[in-house]
DNA sequence: CTAAATTTCATACTTTAGTATGAATGCTAT
DNA sequence: ATAGCATTCATACTAAAGTATGAAATTTAG
């Protein structure tokens, strides 16, 4: 058991320590450069310009890098609901409920069984929220919902 | 009329351009760098470390500026339609299309109108459609067609 | 506590959705 | 040419969705 919370330990420190371990990786390759470019300087065996277009370079593609790291993992398409706009509307909460399941796909049956409640009353929530979101139908309250941003995408 | 035409080249040469652009002024950068380091080793007055801290900071922020243009400009949240998918299940152009309608949240009857054919030949084609998509209900239809992304969000 | 709103359920009814079957037409590729 | 597929349409049927009305129990807010 022990054994197994260590192992995640680390397993976390690695996930989340890992853009410092690269940084410090950078740092270490930066020192080294100095100090080859200082020597090929002295020795007079590379030019300034080559030297300048590595590190030019390489910077160059490490910005790119770091940069697709940090867009990526903050590119979460997390559609935000609009809970003012339920509210405006009108929806009761069992209302709103089986508005998301009606969305999921499902039946007014299979509605009633995962809520624990009769056929007809799931019948009775959805006739009212029709009404409430100006729907003719289950599809187009749907449509209707996505638009307003009150279910997610 | 000739007047109208050059501007619009020019915008055009302009905006289609202008990575172009962008990368003769950075070479010619480059190019002054590469002038002024000489310049100021040969003088002494400047440290290599300097110059190499230098140029690695400009070429980090250029890779982040240029990167980032690049990824906003193909930052539009559309989704992407997976035609391929569509292929595969089978789905024909006429019941790809009443699919669409039904996400839009029409009736049979309205799609019918909309296509111009009967109101039995929209429940064919639905009923076809049902079956390839491997769902019992019109509204399932629309929960999985977003899914497989063969439909817009 | 009481009035209003919510939730629940039922019954009866109408409308829409979906299935099954059969068939005619047109397009396409071998 | 012809076999296969897509499209069209019709009829008859079953299932699901949605409406209307009434009513009881529960929750919530003033």
């Amino acid at each position: 058991m022990i054994c197994f919370q260590i192992k995640f330990q680390f397993y976390y420190i690695y996930r989340v320590k890992k853009t410092i371990f690269t940084f410090a990786a950078l740092v270490l390759a930066i020192l080294a450069l100095f100090q080859l470019s200082k020597y090929s300087v002295i020795a007079g065996d590379t030019s300034i310009e080559t030297i300048i277009a590595i590190i030019a370079v390489i910077f160059f593609v490490i910005g790119i890098v770091i940069n697709r790291r940090i867009l990526h993992k903050k590119k979460k398409p997390t559609q935000e609901i609009n809970y003012q706009k339920i509210e405006e509307l009108g929806l009761s909460k069992r209302e709103y409920e089986v508005l998301c399941q009606i969305a999921m796909g499902l039946s007014n049956k299979e509605i009633a069984e995962k809520l624990f409640v009769s056929e007809s009353t799931i019948k009775t929530h959805v006739s009212n929220m029709l009404v409430k979101l100006d729907a003719k139908r289950r599809t187009q309250a749907i449509q209707i919902a996505k638009e307003l941003q009150i279910i997610p995408l």
